[in-house]
DNA sequence: TTCAAATCGGACCTGTGTTGTCCGCTTTCG
DNA sequence: CGAAAGCGGACAACACAGGTCCGATTTGAA
């Protein structure tokens, strides 16, 4: 389907969030307002971190904070930081597991010029360009899952998933 | 990962195969000389003529044929056909599922530029770019690549870099 | 007329990838 | 010294795509 994943989708709410509150924001805090789950926001905030988008404050009174102002992070670099690196065929890079069973495939190396021109599009996009001048106050993005699956879940901490209408 | 299913990789192969061939061609014959399994071909050729971008024959003597030639056919229209209109996410313009339970996500609508310049991209190349001038058959294991394009543009790219490098 | 070849349309099962979650550890502030 | 918060990893469950097969229909040829 050519889609990316749901994790970068969160990623870019998380940031423009990030950059609406301003200063350091807690993963708890930006789960409350955007309305995802805190797990899956520390993932995409980890990663982001990895990847040196934001910068994550240890110990108490820490969070992550914005490495760049958004309108200096392009759409690219977000998606590879959460998708892994851009190129829409596995015949990338080598690909010597995958056509070497015939070694058939005409368009071997051909697929180049089209991941670059994508990388192009999404690179000549910026976080600001999504988020927007005007940051809406958001609080709610998504419905993530219903957890109606209760075998691996150990109620320890007893934490109310996320419920933005009700809360 | 941003990534194509491998259906649409297996038409662009066998969209080139048709090319080379000339005339009509069936779905085992095609399989044959692109290295695919069979009713992987007959499943990409019966969705490559539901898009009408080839003309199926049946009957004894039937086949397949190219609708179009090469050059007149865009990336993204084969890219339709096989994966379905090209979305990277799921909050496009009508988004009647996902986001609607808050309609406060920030980035709501904003993603349709970004739709709209992949879609750009993908439209300005033609499967003739990508099957090359002729060189359609390279079925000898001793000549891997013609190495009739400039490919070699990433010669090291195995690793998940962090960075994404020069752009 | 009858048979064979080939497409058409659908349903089915398996595998990979993504998703979402949790746990333990380390670090820092009060 | 305790609490808060990030960090790193691993895990199970789910969904989708991938790949296969079946029957039905159509058409050319014997």
């Amino acid at each position: 389907m050519l889609r990316l994943s749901k994790l970068t989708d969160y990623a870019v709410v998380v940031l423009a969030r990030l950059e609406a509150e301003g200063g350091v924001q807690t993963a708890p805090g930006l789960a409350a307002s955007s309305g995802i789950a805190e797990p899956t926001v520390a993932k995409v905030l980890k990663a982001l971190g990895h990847a040196g988008l934001v910068e994550g404050l240890r110990g108490a009174r820490g969070g992550y904070r914005l490495a760049r102002p958004l309108a200096g992070i392009p759409l690219s670099e977000v998606i590879v930081a959460i998708d892994g690196p851009i190129a829409l065929t596995a015949c990338v890079d080598g690909a010597t597991g995958g056509c070497e069973t015939e070694t058939l495939c005409p368009v071997r190396g051909r697929w180049d010029p089209v991941n670059q021109a994508i990388r192009a599009a999404l690179s000549a996009i910026s976080l600001a360009d999504l988020a927007g001048p005007r940051s809406a106050s958001c609080a709610g993005h998504a419905a993530p899952r219903p957890a109606t699956n209760a075998t691996a879940t150990n109620p320890t901490r007893a934490k109310p998933a996320l419920q933005p209408a009700a809360e």
